[in-house]
RNA sequence: GCCCUCAUCGUCUAGCGGCCUAGGACGCCGCCCUUUCAAGGCGGUAGCACGGGUUCGAAUCCCGUUGGGGGCACCA
């Protein structure tokens, strides 16, 4: 990416490493490129892997191939480096040591020895009282006897941050301003029992370490703002931060019914869709309708587009539902709008196994060259090139039962009798020679083009549907065309 | 339960006080084209959640109701 230096924009992008990307999370990948691309500021791509029990390496691998196949870039980050690396939390763990015990020594953050049994126990008689149910403050100001009694009862405590007591409002890039008042923003953790730091800590702090001036997230982190606005203005005075980031809340991407597509639900699995063939700008194309729109009547258009084009004050606040039909719908319109070598370069992974049910040695490049465009124009995803160009590299059509029934009819014995006389005849450097052909056959049983060339297609590729019938037997060429004609003959006939 | 948040066709959206008898897209339906299925072209279907205000005028502003979503972790 083109970073302009000196610019005051950095954003970030910093998903943990936990099982399948999913699309929720290329959302909010796509809307922090396009703003940063937009105002050529600085993208920061940041790995948070502090939770060693959920992420793995398998999944750090996945993610960054899966960014870098749908196209992002990033300035700083995992494989690129940059001024504030290491970019993985896991590999910053002694920053976090360090800030966590300096908001100890100045008394913006305590040790807290309740158990979780008993931090239960109060929030359900909280909860039972119509009172807000977050932590009470009760390790607060501990005299040094409670805790050496905590001490030597053999309690481990965890280190919470100390909120101020004061209404906090800021002002969302996407939804205004927002105000929460102090006793519905309680105290919480920031590092464990055990010693690891949690995201409530490293999360900001990295944010304010690497000069973040913007976060865009999801909008399940709304609630959390307030709580980290106060844990920034902790780390100004502490010299760690210079300001308070902008906060943007993007709207969720729910799934079928009403909730948010989680990493469970397969519709929201990234893997899916690249198997499936759906195309990166496709797909971008679409998730960017989720919630943005690049104007009033115009649906389909380039990530260059989008960028130029992005504002963040236009996102829309309320939750996306994700929608398959129009999802393909967009992917087919961008098919469509491949240059035609380009598209046969990118079903190349679908020409071949596992995808493809031929032998490698019976693929023919020159074959696909030819038939390539015909397919061009009826395919969603590109996994389903396989299907309509498969009668030309498997040594026998599929074999369909419900498509033969449909298409043998009595009589189509001698109308296949008759077109293989005349496609014998005909000159098979022309498809439209070839369409006279069956034309004329049927002709000579009462039958019109769309009745005669049925018999003909199932045939020779098995099916009822599929590309351009005659074109389609000019590529397979006169010897297979009739050798399968014959075939079938022989099967009508037996 | 408490807090936060959201609210235009079935779905995604345009709309930011008069241009709105609400525009586009997907879906669905019909027609055309046609060599099957698509693609393409044309047309149709369907919506401002409800109730109060403010205003000469409200889909647009305010309040309430209802409904949806989220948070209230030693997950992120």
């Amino acid at each position: 990416m083109a970073s302009a230096p000196g610019s005051p924009v950095r954003v970030r992008f910093c998903p943990s490493p936990t099982g399948n990307p999913h699309v929720g999370l290329v959302r909010t990948a796509l809307f922090n490129w396009a703003f940063a691309k937009h105002h050529q500021g600085t993208l920061v791509f940041r790995i948070e892997d502090t939770d060693a029990a959920r992420d793995s390496e398998e999944s750090y691998t996945q993610l960054l191939d899966s960014l870098r196949w749908l196209g992002f870039d990033w300035d700083e980050g995992p494989e690129v480096g940059g001024p504030h690396a290491p970019y993985r939390q896991s590999q910053r763990m002694d920053i976090y040591r360090d800030v966590a015990d300096r908001l100890l020594d100045a008394g913006r953050a305590y040790r807290c020895y309740c158990s979780t049994a008993e931090l239960d126990a109060r929030r359900d008689a909280a909860r039972a009282a119509g009172r807000p149910s977050g932590y009470d403050g009760h390790c607060r100001d501990l005299s040094a006897e409670q805790v050496e009694g905590y001490r030597a009862e053999g309690r481990e405590p965890i280190v919470r941050f100390r909120m101020p007591d004061e209404t906090i409002t800021f002002t969302d890039l996407v939804r205004g301003e927002l105000t929460f008042t102090a006793e519905n923003v309680p105290d919480y953790g920031i590092v464990r029992a055990n010693g690891a730091p949690l995201y409530t800590l490293v999360n900001p702090v990295d944010d304010a370490l690497m000069e973040i001036t913007h976060v865009l997230r999801g909008e399940d982190l709304l609630s959390s703002t307030p709580r980290q606005i106060a844990l920034y203005e902790a780390l100004i005075d502490l010299g760690v931060a210079k300001e308070i980031p902008a906060f943007g809340h993007l709207p969720y991407v729910m799934g079928e019914g009403n909730k948010k597509l989680s990493k469970r639900d397969p519709e929201s699995s990234l893997n899916l869709y690249r198997e499936r063939g759906f195309l990166p700008e496709g797909l971008l194309n679409y998730l960017s309708l989720l919630g943005w729109s690049l104007s009033a009547d115009q649906d389909i258009f380039t990530l260059d587009e989008m960028v130029a084009a992005f504002e963040i004050s236009d996102v829309n606040p309320n939750p996306a539902r994700f929608d398959l039909k129009k999802c393909e719908a967009i992917n087919a319109d961008h098919i469509r709008l491949l240059a035609v070598e380009d598209f046969t370069e990118r079903c190349a992974p679908w020409l071949r196994a596992p995808f493809a049910p031929w032998a490698a040695e019976d693929f023919d490049e020159a074959k696909w060259q030819a038939v390539a465009p015909h397919a061009q124009t009826r395919v969603k995803v590109l996994s389903e090139i396989t299907d309509n160009v498969d009668f030309l590299f498997l040594p026998e059509p599929v074999s369909d039962e419900a498509s033969w029934t449909k298409a043998m009819k009595d009589g189509s014995d001698a109308l296949l009798r008759t077109a293989r006389e005349k496609l014998e005849a005909a000159d098979w450097t022309s498809a439209e020679s070839l369409k006279e052909a069956v034309l004329a056959a049927g002709e000579a049983h009462g039958l019109k083009l769309g009745k005669a060339q049925a018999p003909v297609r199932v045939a020779v590729t098995g099916r009822t549907v599929g590309l351009p019938l005659f074109e389609s037997l000019e590529i397979l060429g006169k010897e297979k065309t009739l050798a399968r004609v014959d075939a079938a003959l022989a099967r009508l006939t037996a």
